[in-house]
RNA sequence: GCCGAAGUGGCGGAAUUGGCAGACGCACUUGACUCAAAAUCAAGCGGUCUCUGAUCGUGCCGGUUCGAGUCCGGCCUUCGGCACCA
């Protein structure tokens, strides 16, 4: 008898698969499916969070393809970044040396896996093959309006030494490092995702194959809001001034005004005031404060008054213009209308302010005192102090006041989304340059299509800390303007890498085509992926800005698709103790490791075993143990009764031991049948093959050497053909050993028997009073009565009812009876 | 503050439509095999008690129901996201 040796079978199948193209995409007819994990930057080294998450796409991979898809099943590489620069700096290695170094690294270990990727169809970001089309999606963005450069405040994460998208903060601090981000103003490219905005918002709705909190996740980041634009006019100079509300129904009780400090009209107002020197350091001193500090809660509200005022449209009124940390110029139009009664900021500062409350809506059942008031009043009600929109419910008077505002034309019924636009240009080397040349005569011009790559030149010297050495370099700097062909200067500046990988799903449709980003047809015959998996962590980033691309190129005609995912999973997390494994922590757990010791399928059959997909994983390296005796355990079954299985005896009539295994056996298969298909649930999926395997070793130490070797061989093969997913490798060794010919990843997926499932017996419970109190085995197919009879004449239940009355019986058939007694 | 998710044995987790709570695995205990150990095979394994049985038990309190981990109402805790968004 063998030893199960996963050291020497593992490499045996992977050689095997790899020289006879074993995991090319079938690309002739059948229904397709497309199965992508979120490709990864090359940081030299799998964790275990890849390990989990390829091993997550290769059980559907596999599986499907057993099931008779055509399946898709690609993997590249987003190749651009900053560590790849951070390296160069540090180890005086050229950024693309390092990086392809570490995408052979990691493929290494991809196949050591055995992962069924088609390599074929291999993208690399940072290639100029690749990055050629990035470019070109960018001059399709510019040519349809969608890029466009403007002088903005932007985020600056210093240490990263570049500007960084909205999406990119988290708390505050840069994404990447955590460093405290600043603001800047600089000029800067930008993707108008606003565009898209409602869109991007509606189709939500399209991804019920997405988790909800990732798409509630996107809801609040698109942040729309409902309300009315009113245009104020400043006393005197007439200038105007536009707010968004989304209570225009409160626009009587508007008592004051306040301009965020940036706002262009705080300059005009002021100037050459008594009020100037006061104004001009408040704003100092506002501006100054981090994004943070602004935008906490806790902080104070505080402002100064202008001198100013401006003039309600509605009532007349005149309300004094205020100037106060609370507003933000990147938010509506930067000006707020002060409703102290029902908004509680503007009650915060206009208490501390001594400005005036005015009530202009009310509850039905009392009437509020401003003098009583300790919050603002936000809830509905109806409308008090508003001349002739007095009594009106005030949800209908919003849409009157702006009905009349429209028809004094002072305002207009408005939408406002958190969203901004998407901040692309960064100031590194290590991504694809932007394809703009800025000329003396013509201005910003941008890269005819036939010049394409504007290729990234090698020889570059990189300072710490400094500044991207593209700025400096005087052979790429220096070009000839494409329209006048006169002296021009290229954009300096790369592309956010995010968008890099905003289109790699694509790309793996056509990935060698030369004429196109990618072929119509081909994009069609597979696009949308089917099933996406990778982190939570990009809930917003990547994916909402892969679906902003995908229906860009919809628009533009390159896709039938409007959404890129058509169902997403989240997995998540692989911790260990408690703890997300660091190094710090000293508790990781490296793919290599578990493979050196237990082979790859140990290693995933542990990882998809030891938790659901979507919640975080505890690592155990007892459980490994486990998961690495149960495939042993599978393995001396096989290897015992391969010989005489492959004799493939007729099954014909069971019963007794033989009719229990085929029982077992085909429950199992409906069990991992369902649960791979229908609920991902990979853990119950291994469970139930465990408990067939347990069967039959009871099977097996019942009857020895007398085997029933039909059933056996039915057993045997189907337990197999179940494991083949999860252990790929053990799959085909024990397929093989069953003498079978071809490869176990090849064959259909079995289909179970239902007539094994069906019992002729079956175990009830017997509840008296809910309470479980007896349980009978009976024939299958009683009905309700004769299952209640047969309770009641049970000796112990018939005791336990003497001498009380039956008020009510319920029977479920082939479940339970419950006897309600007095 | 707002939005969302999760709380089940010593541990990871299961219970799919309201119907036997704890599948499967880990840990632990015991037996077989062995000179012995490892490996393997087998059995047991939520708490309490007067232990062939009863009783309690799925974060807490209450409700609906013949019956609730599952449904409803109200809390608590942990985690995640957003956060002066007008």
């Amino acid at each position: 008898m063998a030893e199960y040796n996963a050291g020497i079978i593992e490499p045996k199948w992977q050689k095997y698969w790899e020289e006879n193209d074993f995991y090319k995409t079938d690309e002739n007819g059948k229904k397709k499916y497309y199965v992508l994990e979120m490709f990864p930057y090359p940081s030299g080294k799998l964790h275990m969070g890849h390990m989990r998450v390829y091993s997550i796409g290769d059980v559907l991979a596999r599986f499907l393809t057993m099931r008779g898809y055509s399946v898709l099943h690609p993997m590249g590489w987003d190749a651009f970044g900053l560590p790849a620069e951070n390296a160069a700096i540090e180890n005086n290695v050229h950024p693309a040396d390092w990086t392809y170094a570490n995408i052979e690294a990691m493929k290494k270990q991809q196949k050591a896996l055995g992962i069924s990727y088609d390599w074929d169809r291999e993208v690399t970001t940072c290639s100029p093959d690749y990055y050629k089309w990035t470019q070109w999606l960018f001059l399709l963005f510019y040519k349809r309006g969608l890029a466009y450069k403007k002088k903005a405040s932007v985020n600056w994460c210093n240490k990263c030494a570049t500007v960084l998208a909205n999406e990119q903060v988290e708390n505050g601090g840069c994404w990447r490092c955590g460093e405290e981000v600043i603001v800047k103003d600089l000029e800067q490219w930008f993707l108008r995702i606003t565009d898209y905005a409602e869109r991007l918002l509606e189709d939500l709705k399209l991804l019920d194959g997405w988790p909800e909190r990732v798409r509630i996740m996107q809801e609040n980041w698109i942040g729309k809001s409902e309300g009315a634009e009113i245009e104020f006019t400043v006393s005197g100079s007439g200038e105007k001034i536009p707010v968004f509300t989304t209570r225009p129904d409160t626009l009587f009780g508007v008592t004051y005004m306040v301009l965020a400090a940036e706002h262009p009209l705080v300059d005009k107002l002021t100037q050459g005031t008594e009020r100037e020197a006061e104004v001009r350091a408040f704003v100092e001193k506002t501006r100054k404060l981090t994004d943070v500090d602004r935008s906490s809660t806790e902080m104070e509200k505080t402002g100064v008054f202008t001198g100013a005022y401006c003039i309600n449209p509605l009532n007349g009124e005149e309300v004094p213009i205020l100037v106060g940390n609370y507003v933000l110029m990147g938010y509506g139009t930067g000006a707020v209308m002060g409703v102290a009664a029902h908004d509680q900021r503007d009650f915060e500062f206009a208490k501390k302010y001594n400005l005036p409350v005015r009530i202009v809506i009310t509850p039905k059942d009392h009437l509020l005192k401003a003098e009583e008031m300790d919050a603002a009043y936000i809830d509905d009600g109806v409308m008090v102090n508003s001349a002739q929109f007095d009594g009106l419910a005030n949800e209908e008077g919003k849409r009157a006041i702006t009905a009349e505002l429209e028809n004094k034309g002072f305002g207009r019924a408005k939408i406002t989304y958190r969203l901004r636009d998407w901040l692309i240009s960064r100031q590194r080397y290590w991504g694809a340059p932007i394809p703009i040349v800025y000329c003396e005569k013509c201005g910003t011009v941008p890269v005819e299509e036939e010049s394409l790559p504007v290729e990234l030149p090698n020889d570059v010297v990189f300072k710490q800390g400094g500044q991207s050495p593209l700025a400096s370099h005087e052979g790429f700097l220096h070009t000839a303007c494409p329209l006048c062909g006169g002296s021009a200067r290229r954009e300096t500046d790369t592309m956010d890498t995010f968008i890099c990988s905003s289109w790699y799903y694509l790309r793996y449709t056509d990935p060698h085509n030369d004429k196109q980003a990618f072929n119509r047809e081909k994009n069609d015959a597979w696009v949308p992926v089917d099933q996406y998996i990778g982190g939570i962590e990009h809930a917003i980033l990547h994916l909402l800005y892969s679906r902003f691309f995908t229906k860009v190129l919809h628009d533009a005609g390159m896709t039938e698709a409007v959404e890129p995912f058509t169902r997403l999973l989240a997995q998540g997390m692989v911790n260990k103790d408690g703890a997300k494994m660091s190094k710090s922590k000293g508790n990781v757990v490296s793919p290599d490791e578990i493979i050196a010791k237990y082979g790859a399928d140990t290693g995933r059959l542990f990882i998809l075993f030891a938790a659901p997909p979507e919640r975080d994983l505890d690592w155990s390296d007892r459980g490994v143990e486990g998961c690495y005796r149960f495939l042993k355990r599978v393995w001396r079954l096989v290897d015992r009764y391969a010989d005489v299985a492959t004799q493939k005896g007729e099954i014909g009539n069971i019963e007794g031991a033989e009719q229990e295994l085929r029982r077992a056996i085909h429950g199992a298969l409906k069990k991992v049948t369902e649960d791979i298909e229908e609920r991902f649930n990979f853990n119950t999926a291994i469970s139930a093959v465990m408990e067939a395997v347990n069967a039959a070793y009871i099977y097996m130490n019942e009857k020895e050497d007398n085997i029933h070797a039909g059933v056996m061989a039915e057993a045997l093969n189907i337990l197999v053909l179940m494991l083949a997913p999860f252990a790929p490798h053990l799959g085909e060794e024990m397929w093989q050993r069953l003498g079978n010919a071809d490869s176990v990843h090849h064959q259909p997926w079995p289909l179970y028997d239902s007539s094994a499932l069906q019992l002729a017996e079956v175990e009830i419970v017997i509840q008296v009073n809910g309470k479980l109190r007896g349980r009978l085995t009976i024939s299958a197919g009683l009905s309700s009565e004769e299952m209640q009879a047969m309770a009641m004449s049970d000796s112990r239940i018939a005791e336990l009812i003497e001498g009380k009355q039956i008020v009510k019986a319920i029977a479920v058939p082939g479940k339970l009876v419950n006897l309600v007694v007095r």
